[in-house]
DNA sequence: GCCAACGTTGGC
DNA sequence: GCCAACGTTGGC
């Protein structure tokens, strides 16, 4: 999951806590679409695009998708996601394209979806990058 | 700040 | 339903 940090970071994701924040302002039906697979319990990795570039951290979906109340249209959707933990050293957008058993993740692939799935395999490489 | 890539809108 | 025009995202 995708967010610029100085509209949402990892910082205020931790603050947030428990009880978590919302997921929402996402306006592409890709990314809505992506939204709407994801399970109570699932791990994201948070990502910061433009300031950063990094994977910062990883949250949990503590509720399922809903109609994004930001949204008017009433076409897109939302999720609660909490903070579980902030990473130790980041993961670089430069990093991430170096190796190259994640190139195929839509990270690389299509720059402008901001939720993506990646699959368990990349997940595990990922966490040992990080040293998860 | 620029601009490529790409998604959306609206006229036809 | 096509596609030109336009708007947005995000890496650089």
């Amino acid at each position: 999951m995708k967010s610029e940090p100085d509209v949402w970071s990892i910082d205020q994701q931790k603050k947030a806590g428990k009880k978590g924040a919302s997921w929402d302002g996402v306006r592409n039906y890709q990314a809505a679409k992506n939204l709407k697979t994801m399970k109570k319990g699932d791990q994201c990795f948070f990502y910061h695009s433009n300031i950063g570039k990094e994977i910062v951290g990883i949250v949990e979906v503590i509720k399922e998708y809903y109609l994004d109340k930001t949204d008017q249209s009433g076409r897109f959707v939302a999720v609660n996601v909490k903070f579980i933990k902030k990473l130790k050293k980041p993961i670089t957008l430069e990093e991430i394209k170096k190796n190259k058993q994640l190139s195929h993740l839509s990270l690389i692939k299509q720059s402008r979806l901001s939720v993506m799935p990646v699959d368990s395999k990349s997940w595990k490489i990922l966490n040992k990058i990080g040293k998860i």
